[in-house]
DNA sequence: CTAATTCATCGTAATTTTGCGATATATTTT
DNA sequence: AAAATATATCGCAAAATTACGATGAATTAG
């Protein structure tokens, strides 16, 4: 059974996860590269730069804002989202201190 | 329709989605966290660590191996699993270019 | 006020992921 | 050769993800 299992392991190691799910999909890489790219917040194109639906935009939108990489803030008709430049620093950080915990193997017998 | 629309996507977005896929789950990352922690291959004793059953591991390994960032070599009856250095690197500089590419926003009426 | 626009949510369906037990395969031990 | 050990794979079931169209809610335009 497909039980989720989340609770048997550290804070750590769902936390890294999670942010790892959040852009565990190309829609959703398209969307932040394309707020990275404008170098300003989107209020209302997203859905024509990406091959999908709009209720599945939103729904990867959605995603992006419940880790907090994403903020939208209403602009009259429309909505704003902008990448939250803190949390994506720290997410930054989250993943560059994983990767840094990286030593060379010592073990000469299978490395 | 849960209908997969990966190729209308960049290779570059699949790729780093691929990749984030791969550590998208905290056992996985709980498996590398291992590996990280004892500096050495893991010959035999991961199931033992992991709050699941080996043939879920076993599965779990096979999502990170197929990324390339564990590489397993037969030791006897046993098989030793080791993080490969240069795919870990790879990925830690896919990582870091995309996390990199944040500049303030520009647009004052928003952020 | 009404129509149009923008975005979220709902309902539904297909697909993928997660997990387990059972079984298969390979190696070592006895 | 037989038993024990280690790991992979199969088959299945439950859950999560992905996607869409339809609909709802809020705002602006006419």
């Amino acid at each position: 059974m497909g039980v989720s299992k989340k609770e048997l392991f550290t804070n750590e190691q769902t936390t890294l996860a999670d942010l790892a799910k959040a852009i565990a999909h190309p829609a959703r890489i398209a969307i932040l590269q394309h707020l990275l790219k404008t170098e300003t917040c989107i209020c209302g194109d997203i859905v024509e730069v990406l091959p999908l639906a709009q209720s599945t935009v939103s729904q990867h939108l959605k995603e992006l804002k419940k880790v907090g990489i994403l903020k939208g803030s209403i602009e009259g008709a429309a909505i704003c989202y902008c990448i939250d430049p803190a949390v994506w620093k720290s997410m930054k950080s989250v993943f560059q201190e994983f990767f840094a915990e990286l030593n060379e193997c010592s073990n000469s017998n299978c490395c």
